[in-house]
DNA sequence: TTGAAAGCGGTACCAG
DNA sequence: CTGGTACCGCTTTCAA
């Protein structure tokens, strides 16, 4: 009874755990044999593997993850950030695409035998160093992203949900932004909306770049006015700022395109309370993951990204990525859904005053 | 050059990672040295130390999490499980209650330099046992819950957002249900409620346990009639369910406290189905921490639980626990906030049939 | 000021 | 069928 721990101060001293010896000392066996009985592994007699076993949950023996993982090379961990939201860290989860992600990411990763760990999204190098990480996942990587950057010079795989360049382990999924904005640009001109404003925001991620360009570029063919409308950040206050700075400029937009994620009701009322009447005299659409948007009077034409999908495949990426040692990057388009809703249809019928232009 | 890779396959083979000895070797100093050196730990001459470094920086040296864990004996990482949705795993996320007890306990985790591992709701031991888990939080935990059990088993400290029997290592932050639930029936009585119908959930989370009982025993104190709605789960469609059964009951509630969170709309939607106007024809208050309720017209009285405050609180326990070795269980109670709304207050005065009964 | 060596707690060879 | 032993990669005495 040597390393009897002796209860004697007041404060319970840290009980030193049991331990994979102890328990084959007090069974009578070696490490190795009682190692093998309970993984199941080797072949050992019935009694001795029932009679290791029995000492083990006896002594309440639980193997020490950390040990176990240093001899297997791999955690199964996985990071998760949020990149976009540099600024409010954390905020995201209250955004339903990003919600989706997330739980969508951590349902895929346990499928494969990996779990999530979540990362601030301002995650320094010292947040993670320490953390045993096989991979990670970066959702709406900035541009550039030092944090990526790191992963990358650690030798530690990453996919984003934004495209990007094709680096060594570097694996994205994306949603082929220029389709999905030109579905939207096309629906809505469809619908007789000639003076398309769209609500972006200024921020270094992928997603509004994309965005922006891609409006830019098909009001250039169109000969259509471009009409922006630049939030600071995508938060409901500077979307709402951002709406209300297009709606009250001379020209008005005779519909809006808001690519910026916020609750659908708050977008209906920022558009009210100018005295516009949604679709009549607005013709309204809006990315979005938020089922209530299908709830709102009128109900809103959302183009949704589907988050679940792109985790999904992300983790599908990843996972393979990891498990082949295969650093090449890979990469995949999941396609958008265009939900056409009450906002984007005047009356039920066409009120076009010219046709749309085809081509 | 004795173990230098020789990079001759087509597949780029499984490149070794850099270790600590070959920063050593190719430095010509001692693992020891380096180490040190890099950990900013012992005396080392300025000159050693850079060259240390820089050796390190320029093989790309990155240390292994998983030997420093083995080393230190913990891996600063806390799981954490929402175990209400047993059987919907992951729909959490869009739970504003949820979503900002994850977000908030994840931020929390890393303020104190611990990260947290999302764990699946239906966690088996199997789905953690592998996982170099230093604490667990366990967001709405079952009656007797089988994951805080063998947490414990393990000795791994937990803390949960429900209060629960003091087990050494078992903490607790929880709201006061009593006071809470009887601040908002008090406040509906007030604005002139006599059948106050409740919807709860079947379900074995011990929130709606809690607040079923204390609906009760108020009821019992005021003379009132219970009328309770269960929904067999909290779902938007049980929820509407419960509503509809409650509504169309030939004792129909004067008003409604819903105790499940569902979207604010949605309730206003399943209410005004019935024909009814809030609250000239019904009052509502819901438990809910979505800030939705406060842009529905009109806005909804809401309840709400502080998830922010939970996760705050609790991860102070659990981390104070953890540092100072103490497995004596602790607990902490939060407040609970009532926002009196517009569904609550009939046309801005007393409507009252009869003066509410003191005591 | 630097380095050799002993662990941390398991797992997996290979010899008996 | 079972047990000694060498590792996994890093940190930390302690001796030189």
């Amino acid at each position: 009874m040597t390393t009897s721990p002796r209860g004697g101060g007041k404060r319970p001293a840290p009980v030193p755990r049991v331990r994979l010896v102890d328990v084959a000392r007090e069974a009578g066996l070696s490490k190795t044999t009682v190692s093998a009985a309970l993984n199941g592994t080797g072949r050992l007699s019935d009694a001795v593997r029932l009679h290791a076993r029995e000492t083990a949950r006896r002594l309440g023996y639980r193997p020490n993850a950390s040990a176990r993982l240093l001899r297997a090379g791999h955690a199964r961990l996985i990071g998760y950030a949020v990149r976009e939201y540099v600024d409010t860290p954390w905020s995201y989860m209250e955004s339903p695409y990003f919600a989706q992600l997330t739980s969508a990411s951590a349902q895929a990763a346990l499928a494969h035998g990996y779990a999530l760990v979540l990362l601030p999204t301002h995650s320094a190098r010292d947040e993670w160093a320490d953390l045993p990480l096989d991979a990670a996942v970066m959702a709406d990587p900035l541009v550039g992203d030092p944090l990526v950057e790191d992963f990358l010079a650690a030798r530690i795989p990453v996919v984003s949900d934004r495209r990007v360049e094709g680096r060594p382990g570097a694996h994205w999924v994306d949603v082929d932004h220029e389709t999905a904005i030109r579905g939207v640009l096309d629906h809505l001109e469809a619908g007789g909306a000639r003076r398309i404003g769209l609500v972006g925001a200024h921020s270094t991620s992928l997603f509004y770049e994309a965005g922006l360009t891609a409006y830019q570029a098909w009001c250039r063919e169109r000969g259509f006015p471009p009409l922006v409308g630049l939030a600071p950040h995508p938060s409901t206050q500077a979307t709402r700022a951002a709406i209300d700075l297009l709606l009250a400029s001379p020209d008005r937009p005779d519909a809006l395109f808001i690519l910026i994620e916020d609750s659908p009701l708050s977008i209906l009322d920022a558009i009210r309370a100018h005295g516009l009447r949604v679709p009549e005299d607005l013709l309204l659409a809006c990315v979005s993951d938020d089922p209530m948007a299908g709830r709102t009077d009128p109900p809103i034409t959302t183009l949704s990204l589907r988050p679940s999908e792109i985790a999904t495949v992300g983790m599908e990426l990843l996972i393979n990525a990891l498990e082949s040692g295969d650093r090449t990057p890979t990469g995949r388009l999941v396609e958008t859904r265009l939900e056409v809703r009450g906002t984007s249809r005047r009356g039920g019928g066409a009120e076009a005053s010219g046709p749309p232009r085809t081509g």
